[in-house]
RNA sequence: CGCGGGGUGGAGCAGUCUGGUAGCUCGUCAGGCUCAUAACCUGAAGGCCGUUGGUUCAAAUCCAACCCCCGCAACCA
């Protein structure tokens, strides 16, 4: 049996800032879906890392008196670090500005000049003095630069317009292509206008941290043209053509919805010109929102992940975050919500039910897991439940649609709980023991099946969880809690939350 | 008339393609249970499904017009 290949991304962030919510957002969905497929026997590549050239990161490294390098050295580790806290399984951490990357892009630049999809000419634009970059008519229209004015530049530029007619019908031709759907629709309307061609270089007069042109050493790469060439990299493009071979195309580029238009357009068309097959999918989730506007450090609404997540665990973090956010749209980050969402579904569903089976398999069978004897009507409907319950949850997955997914596997939590509450094993225990212990099976193993299938969200407390069952690596079939096995003592997985502390509160 | 998405009980969403008693989670109120993390279970209140008109025996669902919100309208990384 061939197994099956799944490459996932995240954008390499860019390091003009510390990592925040939306950061972390992006990579634990990546991560859920990279552990899931893991899970289900897949080959996984996963790849994240840092962008690390371009004029704002050299105007942080200038307002920090450091070189661009130094600053750069300085924040990548907070970005590691920050992953390797919230537990992102992540194969390969690519920066930038490693050789391996320099290398790529510099014979890309070559590669893609000798065909003839490189040219020169002067461009003229609206250039904002006081921002020190060019601007859109729109952006100048919106009175918000200062000092502008039209100057003129000799740059390179890459012949995306050749491009065009191909990338529309590819999109048209392949509807998984871009998603959520009114996204693709949104790259669609984008493309019915001429497409232009994309200047890729920046004169060193103006800027100079970036990747130099190989046949003109009087300019930089553009940081987007250098930045996309990434995902090939980290692969093996050009360095190890049978490692590239196997994980090239990329199963899903997951990305923000900002960064849409340099995805499905810069970076397709950029593989149109290496010869190089597309990504299977392009997705764009939302936004984070504290209130009514977008998390921005300008705004002062930052919310900082590492403070969530060493107040409340990271597997926290990581349920709330993933179960709180609808497929595409955007998402309300309130500590309210946050609180809710923890003490009913993590506290009170899922971590309350492993105390009131271990409890009571304690109490009436001495921590023994007790046989399944022959099940009665009402096992068989939580059995039949438990056994749809991993192709539900697959199928969701791979759409992507992780609130749903983990919506799924509560509704079999939520079940159980009204199953003990019917079966009241409690209460049976005192006149048909075997009767309360085939209904503590059911429920415990649904439990296991539920702590399983959360793995990919909650990692730690799926596995605490599962270790308390004596069932670690067991699966998601029915049946995989062994009769006879001793149950662990432990503490409440999820104890609740009974204050809202004001340090979660954002930051004024 | 630039293109696209959306308006469903207090909140967040499903249902719209394939018309036929309006569903889920949270919140509120009442009750039950007492194995459990004051958790769990049951019941109730609460909706003219954006507005108006049309098709139909029947419309949240199909058609038309209108109102409102949001995204996109490139080189911003």
């Amino acid at each position: 049996m061939t197994k099956n290949k799944f490459y996932i991304t995240t954008p390499i962030y860019y390091v003009n800032d510390t990592p925040h919510i939306g950061h972390a957002y992006t990579t634990i969905l990546a991560d859920v879906l990279a552990r899931f497929h893991r899970a289900m026997g897949d080959d996984v590549f996963f790849l994240t890392g840092l962008d690390e050239h371009g004029q704002k990161v050299q105007q942080a490294a200038e307002k920090r008196g450091l070189t661009a390098q130094a600053h750069c050295d300085d924040l990548a580790p907070r970005f590691s670090g920050l992953w390797e806290r919230l537990g992102i399984s992540n194969d390969d951490f690519i920066r930038t500005t490693q050789p391996r990357h320099v290398k790529v892009v510099q014979a890309i630049l070559e590669a893609v000049y000798a065909k003839g999809d490189i040219y020169q000419k002067e461009y003229e634009g609206l250039y904002s003095v006081a921002e020190e970059r060019f601007i859109t008519e729109k952006e100048a229209e919106s009175g918000q630069f200062r000092e502008v004015k039209k100057i003129q530049e000799k740059n390179w530029f890459f012949k995306m317009s050749a491009y065009q007619d191909r990338l529309v019908r590819y999109i048209e031709e392949n509807p998984g292509f871009i998603r959520p759907e009114h996204r693709k629709n949104e790259m669609l309307g984008f493309l019915r206008q001429p497409l232009g061609d994309l200047c890729i270089s920046r004169p060193k007069s103006r800027l100079n941290w970036g990747i130099e042109i190989p046949f003109d050493r009087d300019y930089v790469t553009y940081v987007w043209f250098d930045a996309l060439i990434n995902y090939i990299t980290a692969p093996g493009y050009l360095s190890d053509e049978a490692k590239f071979r196997r994980w090239w195309p990329v199963s899903v580029h997951l990305i923000g919805k900002d960064i849409l238009t340099t995805h499905c357009v810069y970076w397709t068309t950029m593989l149109f010109a290496l010869d190089l097959p597309l990504p299977a999918t392009i997705f764009a989730h939302g936004w984070w929102l504290t209130g009514e506007s977008k998390m921005s450090k300008s705004a002062g609404n930052v919310v900082d992940p590492l403070d969530i997540a060493s107040q409340y665990g990271v597997d926290a973090l990581r349920y709330y975050l993933m179960a709180e956010m609808v497929l595409g749209a955007d998402s309300n980050f309130t500590p309210e919500n946050f609180i809710k969402r923890y003490n009913s579904d993590l506290a009170n569903d899922f971590g309350n039910l492993l105390n009131r089976v271990s409890g009571l398999i304690g109490k009436y069978f001495d921590g023994i897991v007790p046989a399944p004897l022959e099940p009665s009507a009402d096992d068989q409907l939580i059995m039949a439940q438990g056994r749809a319950l991993g192709g539900l949850v697959s199928g969701l997955l791979k759409e992507y649609k992780v609130d749903a997914a983990i919506n799924a596997i509560m509704n079999l939590v939520r079940a159980v709980n009204k199953y003990m509450e019917v079966q009241a094993p409690w209460k049976l225990a005192k006149t048909d023991l075997p009767a309360a212990g085939r209904v503590l099976y059911t429920a415990t193993e649904a439990l296991r099946l539920a702590a399983a299938l959360l793995g990919a969200v909650i990692p730690e407390k799926s596995a605490e969880a599962l270790d308390v069952l004596g069932a670690r690596g067991t699966g998601f079939e029915w049946g995989g809690l062994r009769s006879g096995t001793r149950l662990a003592v432990h503490p409440p997985l999820f104890p609740r939350i009974e204050i809202v502390p004001v340090n979660v509160v954002p930051k004024a």
